[in-house]
DNA sequence: TTTTACCCTAGTTTGTCAATAGGAATTTGG
DNA sequence: CCAAATTCCTATTGACAAACTAGGGTAAAA
């Protein structure tokens, strides 16, 4: 059970956008050298944030990419759920998933719905502004 | 980011095994038939619950398998953390690992720590006991 | 009109998941 | 003692996805 690189790339990626966000945009090649990452990859990554509206694009030179919203209104949940397609533990508990014939005699529904909703509550309230703050406690009022 | 079927099975597994449990061992056949799992594929997953002393086994026949400990001593994340190896959603948050050497800097390893204890606060605080009595709000008292 | 950058699709390599298969070892009932 | 039942152990397979790599197409600015 782990996040792909994808996804942790997509959450880098978009620390740094923020990070380094001015009204210019920023290249593909910037990020990949700051970032270490192969600069085709992380174009797959960022066309996919393009196509779900979290960044936009400006092509020809001096071209590159924008936050579409602000750091603060862009939650991890949105990134990962963009890269990884969801986040639920298991697929029964996916959020349009087909209502499983066994679920009134399955033991294990129960924990699989609370892990689901452990695991919403972290990434649903920290955002990248929260990322690039490197704030500790980020999202913590959310768990009182 | 998903539960592989061996942790979803030795769950069902083990709940079955608490659910029907006597002084008698219950076969690999018996648990087979009931969870309609392959009995060569459960006979690889209940190998390493008993490798990990979580049930004890009878050879030859009327043998099968017991519980070693109360179901209400075994916890999900004992479980889970025998067959999938690792429950943490990124190497680098993983009990022994090595200290990564840009956490100083990383912008991202609050995030996955704190991820990492949503989880475990789930899965180390729910039992197989609570599995089998379905108990939809087993384990919230550590949640308050 | 050339250069810079994004855009799009296809291929490759590697590894893991989810079994399936076959036989060896052990124990009990007859 | 022997046959049947059952666990034990290892190897193999097929499908699939992850993590890139590669190459050309397209738009825009200088």
């Amino acid at each position: 059970m782990k996040i792909s690189t994808k996804g942790r790339y997509a959450l880098r990626l978009l620390a740094d956008l923020a990070a380094n966000s001015s009204d210019k945009p920023v290249s593909i090649k910037d990020i990949s050298t700051r970032q270490h990452i192969s600069d085709k990859y992380l174009e797959q990554i960022i066309s996919l944030l393009n196509n779900a509206g979290l960044v936009r694009s400006v092509r020809g030179p001096q071209g590159g990419y924008l936050l579409r919203k602000k750091a603060n209104e862009i939650t991890v949940g949105m990134v990962l759920r963009v890269t990884e397609g969801t986040m639920s533990p298991v697929s029964c508990v996916e959020p349009d998933a087909p209502p499983c014939e066994h679920m009134d005699q399955c033991p294990t529904i129960y924990l699989w719905k609370k892990l689901d909703k452990a695991i919403c509550d972290v990434i649903d309230n920290i955002t990248i502004e929260d990322l690039v703050n490197e704030r500790p406690n980020a999202g913590d009022e959310y768990f009182i």
